[in-house]
DNA sequence: CTAAAATATTTGTCCGTATAAGTCAATGAC
DNA sequence: GTCATTGACTTATACGGACAAATATTTTAG
């Protein structure tokens, strides 16, 4: 548990950092901070004096504390050769490969990585985007976390448009901001994959699809589109939504609903391979025999897709060159160029987990 | 006329300065000071944080307050809540596994991550330390690049001895530097998994080893002391020797000549899981069934270990959990305390790839 | 209305006290 | 001899109060 000055001193730098107080502006009186935080002014005065040694703000006797011009001091202008890269997973899925794609380029020109992950929690993405503006980096490379629904850092986000800081979007991108963006054509990718299943022979095609972030957003609304141009062949079409914070034990109870109706969709279409390669083994425990009785597909070719028995059918992600790309482009920006959005085209890789069924 | 916290400190300060307390001296405790110079306790730690502040004293909680390192240019500058980790690799193999174990425990501290990697060579391990040493850190995490050969980056490391910063090695150390590593006991690891092989029935087992790198050595050095506590059944011991730089497909060539010979050995210990689960695929190629006809061994627990085909028998790596435990080392190693390496029991991991030929 | 004076507010220094948390060496059981 | 425990010691956090010093605001005198 933190200290009580510590927790007055985060929340004042956060204010500070997030906007809330410009430079010279006048901070709250101890005394109201006293009775904000309701500590003893020794506490308060403690939390003001760590921040005051690391110039966050000065202090006038008998006049106030105020914002410190942190924005532009000579120990932050001199930027750090340091690219920030904040992603949801450091180590999980196709994170890794990313990040030696960043890694790879950068580091080529005497850049190094700093990390952060949020774990999908928005929560924690604020301390990261904290953290990252202390340490004066060079540029900025974010993969949003639950991109669909959270807007609660959205402050920070325009606050870093005010500083002089090269941001870049990977993976999703916010419209609000006009920051440019690497990432696949998501809803082409899922409207390609379904139309897939429908030569096949599908007719019935059940999408399971993460809805709080873009890329699970972009995916249904490709399934969706997919559908809509084979109206005269089927109009089953049925979607299972979740969130990060369900339980995925309930989502797969739902699942299994589905799939034990005698009416049960021949194919799913899955947010991605790693929840695919879950439905793979739970399919088999409800009996059921993949592609035979039940054609899966996922998204992003991750790396075990290869080695699950049936290999998975699945769309490409560049992941490595997604990252090498993406660093390419925060090095021009931090050479003051202008960079146009990356959009990779979707690429369907075929493999052993679904089944034609037009002969049946 | 001075305040009474400014004269403690002025007074301090020249007996640093003059040297009657040398550095790493224990200065006398608050009580002491208190009755000293007849103030109350708030004055002297006054006096006392702010020449912390400046990096003349640190101060033990518990322990007392002591002169810092004054004299050197390093310690007076701030150091960034920043921790630097380089690695060989940063997405390959076991690696995104350690990284995510430190960095969930030092970004829960408030540190972050400043990652690095060398790709094996020690030109660039080189160009990594330097950028460490330039950013300021707070600690640096380093996993030795051709540990066993390359000794030109020596310098460097030398001169991280002489700078005030905490240096931690993990997977293998240089007994030439007194610092903290975390690792697995990996003489015993070998001895422990080649004495399997033995027990199984194999008397002709070849041992394949990368020997610029002290991780192969230690396990080739296991290799050999399980053959000499064997040698009443077998003196049948091969090895099958090669470094980074060594063309793969040369190696191979080589492996296969043994194992096409009449008297071929009928296991193999691999550098690590990611050797074997190559062998395990040439084995095929050459019409060896493993592990009908060959049982093979790795080292590592490799996660896709358990998907090829047979699951492949391998050493326990503890990954995470030593990332997790070489952050916690690094955190105690930041506040000043001192800490005794890490080593890791061996753990076998019994899968598929190995078969008992006792009775043949 | 202006300028000086009085008053209120705000930060700076300092004290005494209390409890928590970490260090370290002596002690005692095994 | 080894290891866990205990207790003395030391620093860390926190409270409340007091007065000093600088600044801000209001009042008052001209």
């Amino acid at each position: 548990m933190p200290t009580k000055y510590e927790k007055i001193k985060k929340k004042l730098l956060e204010d500070i950092l997030a906007g809330k107080y410009a430079v010279n502006d006048k901070l709250p009186t101890e005394s109201e901070l006293m009775q904000t935080f309701k500590v003893s002014r020794y506490t308060v005065r403690r939390a003001i004096g760590d921040l005051e040694n690391d110039h966050y703000i000065y202090r006038i006797q008998g006049g106030g504390n105020f914002v410190d011009d942190w924005e532009k001091q000579e120990s932050r202008t001199l930027k750090n050769k340091m690219i920030g890269v904040i992603t949801t997973h450091i180590a999980n899925y196709i994170f890794p490969n990313i990040i030696t794609g960043i890694d790879r380029t950068i580091s080529n020109n005497g850049y190094s990585l700093l990390l952060s992950n949020t774990q999908n929690d928005p929560r924690k993405e604020r301390t990261s985007l904290l953290k990252m503006m202390e340490n004066n980096l060079s540029g900025l490379i974010i993969e949003p976390t639950q991109s669909a629904i959270n807007q609660e850092n959205f402050d920070l986000y325009r606050k870093l448009q005010t500083l002089n800081l090269p941001v870049l979007f990977i993976n999703a991108h916010y419209e609000e901001f006009k920051f440019p963006y690497v990432e696949v054509a998501d809803t082409q990718s899922a409207e390609l994959l379904t139309n897939q299943l429908f030569t096949e022979g599908h007719q019935r095609i059940l999408g399971i699809f993460k809805t709080d972030d873009l890329q699970g957003i972009h995916r249904m609304n490709g399934y969706i589109k997919s559908y809509q141009q084979h109206s005269a062949q089927s109009a089953f079409s049925e979607i299972l939504m979740f969130q990060t914070k369900d339980n995925m034990q309930t989502v797969f109870k739902r699942v299994a609903e589905i799939l034990q109706r005698t009416d049960r969709p021949s194919a799913v279409v899955c947010y991605n391979d790693q929840l695919a390669i879950q439905l793979i083994a739970f399919a088999k425990s409800l009996h059921l025999n993949v592609p035979r009785d039940l054609s899966i597909v996922g998204f992003d070719d991750y790396q075990l897709s290869v080695f699950v028995d049936p290999a998975l059918t699945t769309m490409a992600h560049p992941k490595e060159k997604m990252g090498h790309d993406a660093g390419a482009l925060m090095l021009e920006m931090i050479n003051r160029k202008t960079v146009k959005p990356i959009i990779y085209a979707p690429e369907l890789i075929l493999r052993k987990s679904i089944k034609n069924i037009t002969d049946k």
